[in-house]
DNA sequence: ATGTCC
């Protein structure tokens, strides 16, 4: 199958959509948040034969949905959204990726960037040598089967009792970093062997944690409730639940390619393996899926215990990190959403999209409520970050959700080709940004020419009014993989 | 993303 430039409509600006008569198969029609030239660069690969594939799920509502840092993944697009009907529409592991629960958040300190740029090198060092990193690397917690089991049961609340995180820290949490659903008895040994030292990790690839400050804000009010400052040093985590999660996605994929045929389902592409939510397999993914999302705020919660362990030997203990927000961006939720007028239950698949709710949430801090949700937007490693606020109209026109960074434009094996990574290493240097990496490979496959500009996806989600711009930040020291 | 092929 071929997409060409005529078989997408322009609904409005920013608003691109392929109808449902394009293909058979096809239940609602696919639509593309994106600006013409980002469309341009969206057409070179499968995203969009993947969103149209994507439309073909049993019980899809609305539209299946791209945001504009979407690029290929397994069977469905990263940075996608599809919402089917609750509960007797399908779920899609492959709709939620393989890092599931991967997310960002975003820790505010009390300095300014120009009161510690001399001691960059000296704190990158230092929260390196505290966060551990690199692919199947493990920490210093080893969990014992009933720790295991109550991480996956409680999330991020573990961290909390085990003095590996903050209580305040909780309410700053998408679902407050637990999941009610989670059955640990539905992850599999592998999954847990896995995982057993591996929390506090950040793992390879595009995980990171970053040191920025806040050079922009655009929004005072909602900058002024998430507690951002022009000039303040900020700390961005970026990492999901590692060999767990990978496993738990393995093997439900597996499972549930083998009871398909059972419900009499077919799709497009053997990736979309899918079976009805309230169905045994389905319930049983979702369930695992829920622990693993536990396990990985737990992780998010024991790295930020490490950076402020860092925080503490560099600057002192009268220092500290405040959570901002932590949220998820491979996560399946279920939620009510407005459909053609009506309300309905529905289960949102959002793979590479961040949930992007507006005003009036009732889950928010309440100093958040009457603002709305952070969205945390990760650029590279070179660029910027975003710190945005969810809208009304993204539960109109994207159920809820938002883009979740700048979105890879070229494959790991051609950014490695393009890039030197030890000149890479240096001119960053030179800017400014310190990096501290276990391999030259992570670098070079991370470099911000490997990147869409994250400007231009965040002006696009701006434009389209799914979430409003708050703050901008600068990277200064960059921890990976 | 991932003990980058059990």
């Amino acid at each position: 199958m071929k997409i060409r430039k005529g078989d997408i409509h322009k609904i409005e600006d920013y608003l691109w959509e392929i109808p449902k008569s394009f293909r058979p198969k096809m239940r609602v029609p696919a639509r593309v948040l994106a600006s013409e030239p980002l469309l341009d660069d969206i057409m070179e690969d499968r995203s969009l034969v993947q969103l149209v594939n994507v439309a073909s799920l049993p019980g899809i509502q609305g539209a299946s949905l791209v945001m504009p840092d979407v690029h290929e993944g397994y069977g469905f697009p990263i940075g996608g959204v599809a919402a089917t009907l609750y509960p007797d529409g399908a779920i899609s592991p492959g709709g939620i990726g393989y890092d599931i629960n991967c997310g960002v958040r975003l820790l505010t300190s009390n300095q300014k960037i120009t009161d510690i740029r001399h001691r960059l090198e000296e704190l990158s060092k230092e929260m390196y040598a505290q966060i551990p990193s690199g692919m199947g690397k493990g920490g210093q917690i080893r969990l014992s089967p009933q720790e295991m089991e109550d991480v996956l049961r409680t999330g991020a609340e573990w961290a909390v009792e085990k003095g590996y995180g903050k209580k305040d820290d909780l309410a700053f949490m998408e679902s407050r970093g637990r999941l009610g659903n989670a059955d640990p008895s539905l992850i599999s040994e592998m999954a847990k062997k896995r995982g057993t030292d591996q929390l506090g990790t950040i793992g390879s690839g595009n995980h990171f944690v970053e040191v920025d400050y806040v050079e922009e804000i655009y929004d005072t009010t909602a900058a002024k409730a998430f507690g951002l400052s022009k000039g303040q040093v900020v700390v961005l985590i970026h990492t999901g639940s590692r060999g767990l999660g990978h496993q738990v996605a393995t093997d439900y994929i597996r499972r549930i390619m083998a009871a398909m045929p059972h419900y009499g389902i077919e799709v497009p592409d053997r990736e979309l393996a899918c079976v009805p939510f309230n169905s045994e397999e389905g319930q049983n993914y979702f369930k695992a899926m829920c622990a693993a999302a536990n396990y990985a705020w737990c992780n998010r919660e024991v790295i930020s215990w490490e950076a402020r362990t860092a925080w503490k030997n560099i600057f002192g203990s009268d220092q500290s990190l405040k959570l901002m927000y932590d949220i998820a961006h491979n996560i399946a939720k279920v939620e009510t959403h407005r459909v053609h007028g009506e309300e309905v239950g529905t289960i949102v698949h959002r793979k590479g999209a961040t949930r992007a709710f507006g005003p009036g949430f009732e889950e928010l801090p309440e100093v958040y409520r009457s603002v709305g949700q952070p969205v945390i937007i990760p650029g590279s490693m070179g660029t910027c970050s975003y710190v945005l606020v969810g809208t009304t109209k993204s539960q109109e026109l994207t159920f809820g959700s938002c883009c979740h960074g700048a979105g890879r434009r070229l494959s790991r094996t051609a950014a490695k080709k393009q890039v030197n990574a030890p000149v890479l290493k240096e001119q960053l240097k030179e800017e400014g940004i310190f990096v501290e990496a276990g391999s030259f490979k992570g670098i070079a496959e991370e470099a911000p020419i490997a990147y869409k500009d994250v400007n231009m996806v965040v002006e696009t989600v701006a434009i389209s009014g799914i979430a409003k711009k708050v703050a901008k930040l600068r990277p200064v020291a960059v921890i990976k993989g």
